[in-house]
DNA sequence: AGCACGCCGACT
DNA sequence: GTCGGCGTGCTC
């Protein structure tokens, strides 16, 4: 007879250590009963703390006598499916990272602390006074009527269905208000629904063109094959995406769909929700947490059809998934720049391999690994080359800046452009890749610049308020009257921001709405919907913006699209820049000219005839693509290589070397720098102190991806095990976006 | 990571 | 005489 004293358990805890802890059954849990992949309450050291149980067994490697018991086994059903804590487990391994903070940060932040995992649905009930009404009652409010001959015929009526029934929350809340319903929470049914196809969608497809169609007959629903779709803006994409999904929704299981981190995208989301007649659900930053947890457990139990969400919901449990979308594949943000350092697409490639799944990576302008990967038969490729409907491709021309008089970053012959655009009824676009004013304040009379105290950065000159801020470490400072150094009120802003050219266009079309959108202006304004109906009305406009603007947005009446400076990308330090400016110039032409009207792009550049830039323009982004990897197969980077950063931070700057140094001994004691494995630093990284602490780095670069696993593995181990590691800083990126 | 324990400086 | 600095060690 054994007790449930006799049982151990395995559990992941989310502490940045490398090993897991064993503890005893509680009392009152079923020894038969398979808990694997539940959360788990213990106590840890002096604290309360929730895990996840990785297994269960009747012996334990660490002294038993010390073996406490659990507190509480907190699910009745795993949150980690067998399948999900097999990717955990993959992408801990392969990220380095301990496997219970893996676990954590998969999870949605109420089921971290340890909060009910039982899935509620908010419903409407009838209270009694209700129930005693006629049909017919109500008849002044059109919709409360509905909701009510709704609750006569039925039970319930469940949130996600009034928004179906076109019932608001305001109506709802004005039949409580007289008494006439309560809120409860329903505990919603399992059901399967494998519904027929017709039932599946709301609207009828859109007829595929021909190259379409030979695409999706080419995508293969039950096994492995990871699918390149390389398609420029407006060549139907997003059909391909939506007739792919609903194929595999009519064999029974789920699509994942990944996209970027949402900058004025809910228009994806609504474009699913147009089509499909199923459920979607949501999962990003912008979905509060209670939603996030019910939307996440309805992925897992099946109940949620088809799933779309950034990089996070690459962490989803799936309860039967059936393909995968990743939209923009080569978007920055799919790669966790913190803690878990995964890639989002990366993972899901592994993903769809262990299910025999087929993933689809989709871009205008793939990422330099993907397209290698393509190339070299890896991923299957698809092309769609023709813009579907009447838009012709946007015609792109350079400016040569060089000995021009810059207002505002823009030269005379583009503000001319810009003038005729408007003119014309036709709506611009300005990108500026800085927010604010200008990226620095300097002192005419002697030079001296505002810096961040804390960071090696300039401060940046915001107006709208007038402050300086660190864009580094958001310190916020009032701007100098007089220059510290020498006392002169000769400050002057210097370099260019988004502020800088919204004034300068305000002064300039004053009868123009100008319409800046930035990390600022949609921090400060939740109207952003509301601005962008300006865009919408496809009145005169020009919109100013960063990077967010180029982000799936679709603009019908953009007739000009300018790019106040390319030259940064070309001349960055980091060898990925080039892949950046192709990236952003392909990405930004296709906001152009996407309705009847031919859309125009100028390029502003000090360097117009750069051979990178020159290539992309005359050849396009294809060939400018094998060119960068030539480039990168002769300097040993990747795609033909494969890279780990080790970083380190600590505001004493010896304590960060030290330890890298002792990182890079430890690990060249393993496998000594060779043709195939080369190692460089400890480093300062690209800037060297922020918020008071000094950041260095080791980069580690192999020829095998195989080789770079095998010597983290042993050697972060190693590293793991020295003192200095515990008082330092320090965390592992593999694959690095960001050099 | 947290948190406790522990041994040295400026404060009521 | 104490409050509190952060170095070191530990967590099943």
């Amino acid at each position: 007879m054994t007790t449930t004293q006799d049982w151990f358990i395995s559990v992941a805890l989310p502490v940045p250590l490398r090993n897991t802890f064993d503890y005893r059954l509680p009392t009152e849990a079923d020894p038969t009963a398979n808990y694997m992949g539940c959360r788990v309450a213990v106590n840890f050291g002096h604290q309360a703390m929730v895990g996840i149980i990785l297994s269960c067994h009747q012996t334990s490697t660490y002294d038993p006598a010390k073996i406490v018991a659990a507190l509480e086994i907190l699910d009745h059903k795993p949150l980690f499916t067998a399948e999900l804590l097999n990717l955990c487990w993959w992408a801990a391994d392969y990220y380095q990272h301990p496997l219970g903070e893996t676990l954590s940060t998969a999870m949605p932040t109420p089921l971290r602390q340890g909060k009910s995992s039982a899935p509620t649905l908010a419903a409407w009930q009838l209270t009694t006074e209700g129930k005693g009404l006629p049909e017919t009652a109500l008849k002044r409010a059109k919709k409360q009527q509905i909701a009510l001959q709704y609750l006569l015929h039925n039970d319930f009526l469940l949130d996600a269905d009034a928004r179906k029934l076109d019932i608001n929350s305001t109506t709802m809340a004005a039949m409580q208000k007289k008494g006439l319903v309560e809120k409860v929470e329903r505990v919603p049914e399992h059901q399967a629904p494998k519904d027929a196809a017709d039932q599946l969608l709301r609207e009828s497809p859109l007829a595929l063109t021909e190259e379409q169609e030979a695409a999706l007959s080419q995508l293969s629903f039950h096994r492995y094959t990871c699918y390149l779709l390389e398609g420029a803006t407006g060549s139907g994409k997003t059909e391909f995406y939506l007739q792919a999904i609903a194929r595999t929704l009519q064999a029974g299981k789920q699509a994942l769909v990944l996209i970027p981190e949402i900058g004025l995208t809910p228009q994806t989301v609504a474009r699913f929700e147009q089509r499909f007649a199923c459920s979607v659900a949501e999962l990003h930053s912008n979905v509060s947490d209670s939603q996030r947890t019910n939307n996440w457990l309805a992925a897992r139990d099946g109940r949620a059809r088809i799933v779309i969400g950034t990089r996070l919901a690459s962490l989803c449990p799936m309860q039967d998934l059936g393909i995968i979308i990743v939209d923009e594949e080569h978007d920055l943000s799919f790669k966790q720049q913190d803690g878990l350092r995964y890639s989002a697409r990366d993972l899901s490639i592994y993903r769809a391999n262990q299910l025999q799944i087929p993933i689809v990576l989709g871009s205008a302008t793939p990422s330099l690994e993907s397209f290698y990967n393509a190339i070299h038969g890896r991923f299957a490729h698809l092309r769609l080359t023709r813009r579907a409907g009447a838009a012709k491709p946007p015609t792109i021309s350079r400016v040569d800046l060089r000995g021009k008089t810059l207002t505002a970053g823009l030269c005379d012959a583009s503000v001319a452009v810009l003038e005729k655009t408007i003119e014309r009824g036709q709506q611009a676009i300005v990108f500026v890749n800085r927010r604010g004013y200008a990226p620095s304040l300097l002192c005419h009379h002697c030079g001296w610049i505002a810096e961040c105290p804390s960071c090696d950065a300039n401060l940046t000159l915001h107006k709208a308020p007038y402050h300086l801020h660190c864009h580094h470490c958001d310190a916020q400072k009032p701007v100098n009257r007089h220059c510290p150094q020498c006392n002169s009120p000769d400050l002057n802003p210097r370099g260019l921001g988004t502020e800088q050219t919204e004034q300068w266009l305000e002064e300039r079309f004053p009868d123009t709405p100008i319409i800046r959108i930035d990390r600022d202006s949609t921090r400060q304004k939740n109207s952003l919907q509301e601005t962008l109906a300006v865009v919408k009305s496809g009145k005169p406009c020009i919109l100013i913006g960063t990077q967010m603007l180029a982000k799936g947005h679709h603009f019908p009446n953009i007739a000009l699209v300018v790019i106040a400076d390319c030259d940064q990308g070309l001349m960055s330090a980091d060898y990925r820049g080039p892949e950046r400016m192709a990236q952003l110039v392909i990405q930004v032409a296709g906001r152009a000219g996407r309705g009847e009207i031919p859309g125009q792009v100028l390029i502003q550049s000090h360097s117009p005839d750069h051979p990178l830039l020159d290539l992309l323009l005359t050849k396009g982004y294809h060939l400018f693509a094998r060119q960068l990897l030539n480039e990168r197969q002769t300097a040993f980077l990747p795609p033909f290589t494969h890279q780990c950063l080790i970083r380190a931070e600590s505001k004493r700057p010896q304590n960060a070397i030290d330890f890298l140094k002792m990182a890079r001994q430890q690990l060249s004691s393993l496998m000594p720098p060779s043709q195939q494995l080369q190692y460089l630093g400890p480093i300062p990284a690209r800037m060297e102190r922020v918020n008071e602490r000094f950041r260095y780095q080791l980069h580690i670069t192999a020829g095998s991806r195989k080789a770079l696993q095998k010597l983290l593995k042993e050697g972060i181990e190693k590293i793991d095990q020295q003192a200095l590691a515990r008082r330092t800083r320090w965390s592992v990126d593999v694959d690095p976006q960001e050099v």
